[in-house]
Parts: C-alpha cells; sequence; structure tokens
DNA sequence: TGTACATCAGTGAACGCGCGTTCACTGATGTAC
DNA sequence: TGTACATCAGTGAACGCGCGTTCACTGATGTAC
C-alpha cells in the first residue's frame, strides 16, 4: 500500500462521514496488502473505516463493487507506469520500448503485489463495470503500442503474437515472483534489476 | 477433471471405505474443477465421498494437507507432459526443444485449469509437504532442461536467465489465457495451435 | 483354527466463527418557495 | 431569512449460512499366541 490515495479529505465526522467512499477504498487497500486478496472482507475494511457493516452498500453495491473499483483503480495505475515508461524512451527503437515498458510492469507488479493479484482474480470481479473495463483495455493498448511500435503497420494477418509475447513474458515473469515460484531469486532486492534486462534480451519483436 | 485418476478400487462400502484417500482427492479434484479453488471446502469433498466431514482428518490433517496433496500431483503430471515432450524431440536444437515443451506447458494449464490455478496459489499450500516441493522442483527441473540444453555448460554468471525467460513466457501465456485476460482469443478452439507457435517464435534461447 | 485385543478408520453431533446482506430506522443535508 | 420537506448517508441489530475442526464414540480389521 502507499497510503491514502483515495483520501481526498478527512472529515470531521458527525453521523455523515463525508468521504467514506474514499476511506472504504483505501482501507479495502489496506487489507488486501495485509491479508491478501483471500483474505479480504467487507467487514473488516468498514471496521478499519470506523463505519456499520451495511455502509458500503451505498457506495459500492456489494462486495463485488468494490474489489472491481479497486481493480480499476490498479489498471488505470498500470496503465499509467507503462505509459510514462513509455514516454520516457521517445524515439528509441521498438526493442528498447518494450524493455522499458517491461521493466515498468514488472516493477509496478512487485511493488503493489496484492493489487496485481486482484487485478487478475476474474471470478470475484464485475465484468460489467465499466471504468474497470476501460482501464484494462487501456493498459493494454498502451503495451501493444509499445512492443509494435506507432508506426508499424498491423499485418492483416492473425492474432498479434509480438505484443502477446511481450506481455506474457513480463507477465509470466511478474507472476512467478509474486506467487513465490522462484525462491532462489528475492522479489526485494536486486536481483531484479539485474535478471529482468537479461531475461528480456532473450524476447525479440 | 480427467476423471478417477486416483480411484484405486470401489470398495463395498461398510463402516470402513477401503479406499477413502483416493475417493477423497477426486471428490476435492471434482470441486475444484467446477466451483474454481476459492470454491473448494472441504465438507463438501466429504460429501462426495459419501463420508462424514471429520472422516479427511484422518487421511491429510487439515484443508491445507488435502489441497497441497493435489498441487503435488498436479505438478507432477506437468513434469511427466514437460518430459514426453522432450523426449518426442530427442536430438533437435534448443529453440526446437523450448517449442515442443512450451507448447507442453501451455496445454497442460489449459486442460487443467482449476488445478494449474491451485498450483500457484502458496497462500493455501504447505511448503513443507515433501512430495509437494518434489515435485515442483523436478518439474522446473526437467524445464531447465529442455531450455538450456543437457550438454550446455552452467554460464557460471547470475541467474540463469535463458530458462527463466522460457519459463515466463509460457507461464505468462497460460496464465492470462486461463484468467480471461485475452477475452479475444479462445482458450477452447484451435486458436491456441496457430497462436501459441507464433509467439513463441519471439522468444530466441 | 480360535480367541483376545490393540489399532485403525470411520461416525455424527456440536463448537464457535465470521461472513454478506437485509431491515426498519434516523440524523444530516440541501433545496424550493 | 425562514421553513417544510424530500433525499441522502448513515446506524445497529438481526438473518441465515457454511465453514473447519473437535469430541467422545464405535465398528471393522488384523495380528499374536
Amino acid at each position: 500500500m502507499t497510503g491514502n490515495l483515495n483520501t481526498v479529505k478527512t472529515a470531521s465526522r458527525g453521523y455523515h462521514h463525508g468521504a467514506l467512499r474514499a476511506a472504504l477504498l483505501d482501507a479495502a487497500e489496506a487489507v488486501i496488502a495485509e491479508r491478501g486478496v483471500d483474505g479480504f472482507s467487507l467487514r473488516e475494511a468498514a471496521r478499519r473505516a470506523g463505519v456499520s457493516p451495511a455502509a458500503p452498500a451505498h457506495h459500492f453495491g456489494d462486495v463485488r463493487g468494490l474489489l472491481t473499483e479497486i481493480a480499476a483503480l490498479a489498471f488505470e495505475g498500470l496503465a499509467a507506469a507503462l505509459e510514462a515508461a513509455d514516454v520516457s524512451v521517445e524515439g528509441a527503437d521498438r526493442q528498447a520500448r518494450m524493455v522499458a515498458q517491461g521493466g515498468a510492469y514488472v516493477r509496478f507488479a512487485l511493488a503493489n503485489r496484492a493489487r496485481f493479484d486482484l487485478m487478475w482474480r476474474s471470478a470475484l470481479l464485475d465484468p460489467a463495470h465499466a471504468r474497470y473495463a476501460a482501464a484494462a483495455s487501456r493498459a493494454y493498448a498502451v503495451l501493444e503500442r509499445g512492443a509494435l511500435g506507432a508506426v508499424a503497420p498491423r499485418p492483416a494477418g492473425i492474432e498479434q503474437a509480438a505484443p502477446i509475447a511481450a506481455w506474457s513474458i513480463v507477465h509470466g515473469f511478474a507472476r512467478l515472483l509474486i506467487d513465490d515460484a522462484m525462491p532462489a531469486i528475492d522479489p526485494e532486492a536486486a536481483d531484479i534489476d539485474r535478471l529482468l534486462p537479461a531475461v528480456l534480451a532473450h524476447l525479440s519483436i
């Protein structure tokens, strides 16, 4: 958790909270970060926001609504991180842009483990949620642009193998780290900074 | 689910079941396949095996024990699939072996979605479980051998970037498919058979 | 071959738990006139 | 500027639920002699 990203103001708190929606999002993010996605509960989030268990319904409908909102915010954060990485290598060739974006993708996942986990738990999310769907496809569009190059003509053939390959390798690397599948490597340490470029070097776009 | 893999015999069933351990594993696999990992419950597995909710404890200790056993079986299945793929391309070059194993990896994941999901849910599993740990590292060893080549001298440098790159790309591709992150692609259809080689073509080992 | 007995693999009722959601409600806010 | 009133955002108690595990128990099995 990176803090009260969603809290606009801390109200003096009478009967009406004033900024409960944001407070609930913050609390829920904290619960997920501490206990993992499986350890999340709506009641616990309400408890931390200092509010009755029935309160969240006014803002999010049900649990799924709250979780999907969080996933949407996470996708927006990922898209922004990818875009920033792309801007930072303006004018470079496709391979360089891909490496820059790939690094941003993995760094985002490691810095937001629980959030990243939630993003892909589709069983818990509402696919009809507009903001969520928009954010997810925006993130993919940014990634695709980086991998294909802004001016590369889209081959008329089947699916885009190049961006899928790029997405797959960074996603797989991030997931294996997050799921503790590579115990020899410490995700917190500088290992990643050395290993990631070496891994991405095996990808030719 | 591929069926009663674990059922050795169907006992006539008196007070003692006769093959309850295997029956519980089968039932648990069925529950996970139907309802997903999050939808699993020990009671439901016991119910399906026709047995009291206290019975599983005699064979697996607790839920974690049962789930870890299933994950261990899944890792053994994955290792076997990878090995079979490797044998089928005996003598070919590293790239060809990598593609063969990569295909086997993705096919295993798609044919065993819930099982594959469970394999990486480390929060639910017991890392001290001997069979599980052994099966997981065996699977990785097979993959590494395929990616590096049996005779390739291990570079004395840092971590093995090549096998990690190969693992990452196939793992990422499989996960994105399983998590419904690529809605344009139907994991069941022949799409995969066309797309996967094109994706793996971007990986140079 | 028969018998005593330890061990094993089940039972089923009960435990306490925390959950998401519903319900009738009430206090606060803000708008129309 | 004051007042009536609709709407909004909370309360807190209660609902029913299914869960994993514990417990004292009992029926079946198999082994020693």
